[in-house]
DNA sequence: CTGAATGACGTTTTT
DNA sequence: CGTCATTCAG
């Protein structure tokens, strides 16, 4: 056979198992294309498969192609679908998430942007943030009774997101912020913003802003990077904000060679300031667009009737993109969709309990493949308190993630700052931890001295340490100063030489951390256990890598990835989240709880008058379940102490009473 | 600097 | 009803 036909093959065999409307989507390469996909109608296929089919059938290179997505899940879960359809051992395009992509570039030229910045630099992610937030306020001595930091991380980052720079924001969001909230807001953006440029330090958003700002001020680094990327693809559009988008627009204009795929109806991040209007623009952005809609899914009959009930519901939004059909034939359908009317929360965990041990029990389904969604976390209490009881192993799949925790993330704080000794973030971090006598006192005249030279901390450190008067310092807190400047100076020394885990080992012994979690307390114990596993993670890291592993990287790595990936039902037990965790995934049965107003809608939803997102959410819900799907809710329900009302939810008015078994206790 | 006491608060969180 | 964060006393 030559050559050319068995490439030939490969192309087909890319092809084969595509129906029309993917092969479309996969074929069609030159020019914008936006590809509206439902769930399960084969989104990642028509991804994967564009990528190989631009590999195998054009003379496009993978360092042409760019694809883009949300999460390191959805990159990483893409690369493994390509790799099998590519030349064992050929090199796989960019595929990335906005922030890695950002920072991939940002590495390579952020001094442009300003002298204070350097490749090196830290990211922080949101508890970093929180945190430096924290610390701004206190600095300017705004008592946090009037400021909260949570509120003003959620103005920052949303200005930051639509590009809006400190300086700019006062003007910029003078008709949107009650005056006093406009000031306060603005001066501690402003002193932030100089803390991170200080500190060489990025922040989520700034992944994005600064980007999008790089390629602003720098045309010709611009065209380069247009010339790199000829081919983009981003994934799940219907999320992306105001600066994401941008920054796809920069790179896309020239060639406009750009493959969006998105679902409107699962758009359920706007209040992160996720606009799903962008895809409804996105034809009037590209004006040579075609638009291709992928209905047919790929699920069990039973599947298809929850998919229509989920239709029936999604149509009650208005302003969706016309002539979208969420459904082909639905065949021939199966089981309807349960709903269980529950007296109270216990009754309905205890319900919820009863089927899972039956599915699990007699009907052979796999725990991990059943999952139980609800608005809000508080009500997994209840659930865990009757799983529990049945004897039913479990997983709540939380925001709450390991490299949070305190000791990881103080573990982290030193090696970021023996990667970037312009951290003062993390260097405030660490200066007492373990405790070693530096007292406020101490530390505040250390930051007079550091600002009075116009340096950083560490700077400001050997300035103190070096010349003992100089800030009226007593002999003891003086002493500690150098003790520690020491600890940095011969961790820096050994940050040459040795491996990422060789480095943190180093950093709990000579910092007395692990001395001071000597003792056989439950929580010291649970603590040693999570630095342990770190420390193998690092190995982990190290051995993937295979030694090239570079601490930088690493750091990176940790910041942009949030937990060690675990697969959906990988741990075989019956999985526990929010509405919101669940996209994405895919399961067996799903049970969704609360179906009450108020809580689904949530009530601040109802205020706010964004309902519909509720409705996206309760979609999603539903359209993750492969097999069955049922429904619950309470009558009365106590939360927060007090007992709800609500009544039924609206939304289970707006499902085909044709679909829905309604059952008894 | 630490621990207990008090009080405010309560949606969702891809990076 | 619990939680978390801040505050105050030791």
């Amino acid at each position: 056979m030559t050559t050319h036909a068995a490439e030939e093959q490969l192309v087909q065999a890319i092809l084969a198992p595509l129906n029309e409307a993917q092969r479309a989507a996969v074929t069609y390469l030159e020019g914008p294309l936006l590809v509206l996909a439902g769930p399960g109608s084969g989104k990642t296929k028509v991804i994967t498969h564009r990528i190989a089919y631009l590999l195998r059938s054009t003379g496009v290179a993978p360092e042409q192609i760019l694809g883009v997505t949300f999460t390191n899940k959805a990159a990483e879960e893409m690369r493994t679908r390509l790799r099998p359809l590519l030349d064992t051992g050929s090199p796989l395009p960019w595929i990335r998430t906005f922030h890695a992509s950002g920072a991939r570039i940002l590495r390579a030229h952020i001094g442009k942007l300003s002298p204070k910045y350097n490749s090196n630099f830290t990211i922080l992610d949101q508890a970093d943030q929180r945190e430096a937030l924290s610390r701004t306020i206190k600095a300017l001595d705004l008592s946090s009774e009037e400021v909260k930091p949570a509120i003003l991380a959620g103005l920052i980052n949303r200005a930051k997101d639509e590009l809006i720079g400190p300086e700019e924001f006062r003007v910029r969001r003078a008709e949107q912020l009650a005056p006093f909230t406009l000031d306060i807001a603005a001066r501690v953006y402003q002193k932030y913003q100089r803390l991170l440029e200080e500190s060489n330090a990025l922040d989520f958003a700034d992944l994005i802003r600064l980007t999008v700002k790089l390629f602003q001020t720098d045309l010709q680094l611009l065209a380069r990077y247009r010339e790199q990327f000829r081919y983009l693809l981003v994934d799940e559009y219907q999320d992306i904000n105001q600066g994401q988008y941008l920054l796809v627009r920069l790179l896309a204009e020239r060639d406009e060679n750009l493959c969006v795929v998105g679902d409107e109806d699962q758009a359920i991040f706007s209040w992160r300031g996720s606009d799903p209007a962008y895809i409804l623009r996105f034809k009037r952005d590209f004006p040579r667009t075609r638009q291709i809609e992928l209905v047919q899914h790929y699920r069990w009959p039973q599947g298809q009737r929850i998919l229509r009930a989920a239709s029936r519901l999604i149509e009650h939004n208005h302003g969706r993109v016309k002539g979208v059909r969420r459904e082909e034939s639905f065949g021939r359908l199966g089981l309807p969709i349960r709903l269980y009317p529950a007296r109270d929360e216990r009754d309905e965990a205890e319900f919820v309990a009863r089927q899972i041990e039956h599915l699990w029990r007699s009907e052979g389904t796999e725990l991990g493949q059943i999952a139980v969604l609800y608005r809000v976390n508080t009500l997994s209490r209840v659930l865990e308190e009757a799983l529990i009881r049945w004897g039913i192993p479990y997983e709540v799949v939380r925001g709450l993630r390991f490299y949070e925790r305190l000791e990881i993330k103080d573990l982290l704080a030193y090696l970021r700052l023996l990667v970037n000794p312009a951290d003062d973030i993390s260097l405030l971090r660490v200066i007492n931890r373990p405790r070693r006598g530096i007292g406020r006192q101490t530390i505040q005249a250390l930051q007079r001295c550091a600002v009075q030279h116009g340096i950083g901390l560490l700077e400001g450190l050997r300035l103190l340490v070096g010349q003992p008067e100089a800030a009226g310092l007593k002999a003891g807190p003086q002493k500690r100063l150098a003790a520690f400047l020491d600890l940095i100076g011969g961790l820096q020394q050994l940050a040459r030489q040795a491996s990422p885990a060789e480095l943190a080992q180093a950093v709990l012994e000579r910092s007395g951390y692990w001395r001071e979690l000597g003792d056989r307390s439950a929580e010291a114990e649970e603590r040693r256990g999570n630095l342990r596993e770190f420390l193998a993670q690092l190995q982990d890291y190290q051995q993937r890598r295979e030694g090239e592993a570079s601490l930088r990287d690493l750091l990176e790595e940790i910041a942009l990835v949030s937990e060690s990936d675990h697969e959906a039902g990988e741990s075989g037990q019956a999985l526990l989240m929010t509405l919101h965790a669940s996209k994405g995934l895919e399961f067996e049965q799903v049970f969704i709880i609360g179906l009450e107003e108020n809580l689904l809608p949530h009530a601040r939803s109802l205020a706010e008058g964004t309902i519909e997102e509720e409705r996206r959410l309760c979609y999603v819900g539903m359209t993750r379940a492969r097999m069955g799907l049922t429904l619950s809710y309470a009558n009365q329900r106590s939360l927060y102490g007090q007992v709800l009302l609500g009544g039924h939810s609206r939304f289970l008015e707006e499902l085909p009473p044709e679909d829905l078994e309604i059952l008894s206790a």
